[in-house]
DNA sequence: CTATCATATAGTGCTGACACTTTTGGGAGG
DNA sequence: CCTCCCAAAAGTGTCAGCACTATATGATAG
């Protein structure tokens, strides 16, 4: 990492919270902290060379994203979830994204719907490369414009907050990503319902897509023998 | 307020941004602080006795909750919300409340359906006595008690944070609440099909609930004349 | 009387320090 | 060898203070 923070902070005119935030998310995200880890201010001021202040208030905000878990007088750690609040949360995304599809449909011009035809492409690119780090970013960009093609900025705000969380899920789960070929399937649906400016049925698919998610990384974890015997009572 | 904080906290045992959090919500919940209104953390806190540093913090997590906006030097306002982000918020929730509905009815016993009907009936005598504190409090706990059936982690937290907003909300908006009679029918229609077991039926009922409350609060917009053509900006 | 600018005041950003709590590490007793 | 206990080390909770930025005040020029 940059050596010095404090002066990156004064050249951008970046409170330091704003850099602190970015990199402990990125620690975490990128699994460098794993579950139950702890964040230890001193170390970490230490490291940074900047007080801990800021840190403490950095933390607040990821703990209030989800992200980690502050015990008093023991510190922060990564937030160690658990298999039924991840199937939950698809739940809550799947509702949202009937939410976003439908109001895309309202939406999307005729320009961003070509967009997201090239994004489709360039995903069946990414899969007949085996690229999946190239897919994934794709796909993130994909959901992104659509996302923001609702102008509903609650849900934006809403929807940036879960896939964070998800992708900490990702990190702790032994699944593995998979279906990738059926999943821009799904895309082509949902640009298809878009096209049509059929709201209703792009709020299903969108709906449907989370689902299939959910449904493929219950199976991964099954195959992967991670699965507690009474999953049945989770969903 | 109680003069002295720190002694309280360590009574209970309980952090100090723990309590500072919950002050400064009910001030800007109970609207004693307005929107816009700055939070000066050298005020509250000769005015707390406690130093500055737990209230930096309390405000953090406030600013990740939606409630307040920090502005680089320039400190903590209450949050401005205009009606766009109000009325698509209404949205949001509509969409979390189908699948809250719905796992509400797959999950609910007949005793916890009992605990509904006595609160709908309290609800009633509540708009007999014309009293609309009583009826909010029944009402939250009506739905608070759903919520909480769902066994839906996620969604649990998800509605607390967006009821704390729809309370800021309310608070900046001239609409009056009203309907209160009509509420309650939704409440019976809903408890209805719970009973039934009908889960997408309660699903669906509980989005209709929402988008009445929505309806219900631009016609009341409207007859305040607060209601600008263009959707603007609320306050 | 208004506009502008210098100056004083108030407020935030960040830091280093101290008190208290938890964890660590090692030694005595079994 | 294991367990228990206690001191040292590490870590968190809170605070007061300094540096810098923004706001308010008031004086001066037009």
């Amino acid at each position: 990492m940059t050596p010095d923070l404090r002066q990156e902070a004064s050249r951008e005119d970046r409170p330091l919270v704003d850099l602190l935030l970015e990199r402990l998310e990125n620690l975490i995200l990128e699994g460098n902290l794993k579950a139950g880890n702890r964040l230890k201010e001193k170390s970490l001021a230490a490291q940074w060379d900047v007080s801990r202040g800021p840190i403490r208030e950095a933390c607040r905000i990821l703990q209030e994203a989800g992200l980690v878990e502050v015990v008093p007088n023991r510190g922060v750690i990564v937030r160690r979830v658990n298999l039924q609040d991840v199937l939950h949360e698809y739940d809550v995304r799947a509702a949202l994204w009937r939410l976003g599809g439908r109001e895309a449909a309202r939406n999307l011009s005729h320009r961003q719907m070509d967009g997201l035809d090239r994004l489709i492409a360039k995903m069946d690119a990414a899969i007949g490369a085996n690229d999946s780090d190239a897919y994934f970013r794709l796909n993130t960009q994909f959901h992104d414009a659509i996302a923001s093609a609702t102008g509903n900025r609650p849900f934006i705000v809403l929807q940036r907050r879960l896939v964070l969380q998800s992708r900490l899920f990702r990190r702790q789960s032994p699944a593995t990503e998979t279906g990738f070929p059926e999943r821009n399937d799904d895309h082509r649906l949902m640009l298809e319902a878009f096209r049509k400016g059929d709201a209703e049925t792009a709020g299903a698919l969108s709906e449907e897509h989370v689902l299939r998610g959910k449904a493929r990384f219950i199976a991964s974890l099954e195959k992967a023998g991670a699965l507690p015997a009474n999953h049945d009572s989770l969903s």
